[in-house]
This record gives C-alpha cells, sequence and structure tokens, in this order.
DNA sequence: ACAGGTTTGTACCGATTGGTACAATAAACG
DNA sequence: CGTTTATTGTACCAATCGGTACAAACCTGT
C-alpha cells in the first residue's frame, strides 16, 4: 500500500457540501480542490471519471443514508405513527433544521438532471411510496395517502427553497412541525 | 435612431427560458446568442453590464408579472375566495401547468442568492403577505393565515421540483388543485 | 534496507468562459 | 441625399474550465 488514503466519508461530506452550495455547474474543480485541501492527482486518483462520478458518488451516498434513516424507518412493521414522526425526526436532522439545502432537489431543477435523471426520480419516488405505505397502514385510504404523501415531499422541499431565500431556518422548522401534526392526524 | 431594435418583451422572454432551463451559471454568453440569436455586440449594446444586467432584467421582468397578475388579484377589496382563486389560476398559468420552473426558486437554491439576494426575499414575502391578507380577510385568524399562506407558497415551490423530477408536470396541476380545495374550506 | 504500489503536486492541454474594442452597417430624420 | 445614431459581426483578451501525464514523495509489507 502507498500513502493513507483519506476516509472517503469525510470527502464525500465535505463534496456534497460544495455540490449543494454551488449546484453542478458552479463547483468547479479548483473550488472542490480548495474545500477538500486534495489537488487534482488526488481527486483523479479516487475519481477517475472526474466531476461526474464525484457528484455521481455524493448522490449515491445521500441515497444510501435516506434509504437507511428515512425511508426505512418508514416500512417498518411498528405503529405508523411513530414510523412517520422517525422519518420527520430524519428529515430534520439531515437538513439541518433548514440551514442545508438539498441536493437533489438543487439537480432537479437545472439541467444536472439530464446526467442524473434516474437517480433524482428515484430518490422521490421511494420517499413518497414509503410514506404512501405508512398512511395506509394508518388508515388513510390509497389515493388520499398517496396525495397525502405528495404534498409532504414537495412541501420539504418548498420550505427547504423558502428558508434559504428568507435566510430563515425557522421557516423551515415551522414547516416541518405542522407536517407533523397534519400527517398524525 | 439606428437599426430597429428587437421587441425588449420577446428577447426577455427568451433570456428567461435559457436561465429557467440552465440556471445562472450554467447559462454561458454563447447559448443566450444562440437562443435569442443576437451576437455579443446586440447583447452588450442592450445590457452594458453583461450577464448579471440580463439576469437581473430578467427577474425584474418576472417580478412585475407576479405584482400585476398574481399578488395584485390577492390585494383586491372583492370576495377573498375569488381573489385567491385569480391567483392560483395566474400561478398555473405562468408555470404551465407545470412544464416550467420557476426561476426565483431555482436562484434561491444556489449561489445566486448572493447577487439577487434582495429581489428573491422580496419576491417570495411579497407572494405570502399578500395571500396572507386574503386569508384574513376571508375570517381566518393571524397566525393561521401567514402559515397557511407560507405553506401554500412551499407548496408550489416543492410541486415544480417533484413535477420537475418526475417529468410529470400533472403532479403540479393535482397539487394546485388540492391547495385550491384547502385554501377556500 | 529494500521493493511495491499508492498518493500527490505540478506542469500542461485545448476548449470555453465573460467581457472589450471597434469597424462595418443600416435605418430614421433633416 | 447625407448625416446621425443605434445596431451588429468579428476579432481579440486574460482567466478559468475540466481533464491528462507523469515524476516525485510516501507508506507498508518483507
Amino acid at each position: 500500500m502507498g500513502r493513507t488514503a483519506p476516509d472517503k466519508d469525510g470527502l464525500l461530506a465535505t463534496l456534497a457540501e460544495v455540490f449543494r452550495e454551488h449546484g453542478y455547474e458552479g463547483t468547479s474543480l479548483a473550488r472542490i480542490g480548495h474545500a477538500t485541501g486534495l489537488g487534482k492527482g488526488s481527486l483523479y486518483n479516487f475519481f477517475p471519471g472526474g466531476k461526474e462520478e464525484m457528484a455521481g458518488a455524493v448522490l449515491a451516498n445521500i441515497d444510501a443514508w435516506f434509504d437507511e434513516n428515512v425511508f426505512a424507518p418508514l416500512c417498518d412493521e411498528c405503529e405508523p405513527a411513530a414510523a412517520i414522526g422517525r422519518m420527520l425526526d430524519a428529515t430534520d436532522l439531515y437538513f439541518r433544521s433548514g440551514r442545508r439545502a438539498c441536493l437533489l432537489g438543487a439537480f432537479a431543477l437545472d439541467d444536472s438532471r439530464d446526467r442524473f435523471g434516474n437517480e433524482i426520480k428515484s430518490y422521490f419516488d421511494r420517499w413518497i411510496a414509503s410514506l404512501a405505505g405508512a398512511l395506509m397502514r394508518a388508515g388513510h385510504r390509497q389515493p388520499e395517502a398517496r396525495q397525502l404523501a405528495e404534498d409532504t415531499v414537495a412541501g420539504v422541499q418548498g420550505a427547504l427553497t423558502l428558508a434559504r431565500a428568507f435566510d430563515e431556518p425557522e421557516v423551515f422548522s415551522r414547516s416541518l412541525k405542522r407536517m407533523r401534526e397534519r400527517l398524525v392526524a
């Protein structure tokens, strides 16, 4: 083995932060190098596919986190109200109570959608489907459950947008609190 | 006078479409030139401030449209339910029933926020404030009206994001329909 | 200490970025 | 018809873009 490789998780986290802050086009290799403290040599050593592979790895990483911490709780066999509560807790944790943007939401808007369309679609699809499942177990009928799930995921995205627009994370926290009341009612 | 100037409104509309589709960073002058059919000479003649002035003019144009067609109806002195209905109609019209993205929402996410933070903030602020006003005239108390308005504007943004993520404009139409029921109830 | 493979900095590449300068052009007005 | 003035294409600029090549530095297993 050669030199000690830096921990990949921390690297992916830093990369994610840069992409979140500046979008795909706005994230230059120079900025990545500055944020991570790595030169091009190291970056292209870990990600031979360049910027696109970096963004792909970041998306996969986020995807896995949501799978484990947000979607999975919804599919558990316990009482659905508690499952939904845990989902909202994880959501609030991930988005740092509104201080963090959603990378997949940002990518959905600009033309990163062309490169990562499948990942983006799958991410939102699984979120809505698992939430709708929990809502049905809580007694909602199929069409209403689906609509309520759609509204909730859309509401999260919109609240994140507003929180960033106003530079007031509380907008997100408040919105999440109202969703909690609405979903368990 | 010199040559006949192309109509500024059509030019701004084309510019807006390019910015909406590719974001601020992703919109190169080459792309603008191709989309508008104008060379750099013309572009810098109309917008001496370059790309930033173009984006600013586009935002001002959108701002004016929303002021007249979306915010103003909410402030009218007629019955608030009809006012809210007209607001939703104009919203659906502008976003082409979900086929069009929101430029201000997109700018709020990436670092265009640094350049146009005030415009973005003002846009969402006026939307929420005018809607909350109409809701109060409809009988809602102040805090609930404000929260409902916030949820609605956030919901529009989120629905646009989802519609783009899934490439299914119907997601937006459905969401808007549910908002209509929720707001007039 | 040595050899192996890994990590890293640096120099370099062509292409494209936003922006400037300016001469050529064409319409409107006297 | 000629002058004026707004419009336009083209050439050019330094800076930066994403990406490649490769030799030097380094850590680890023997």
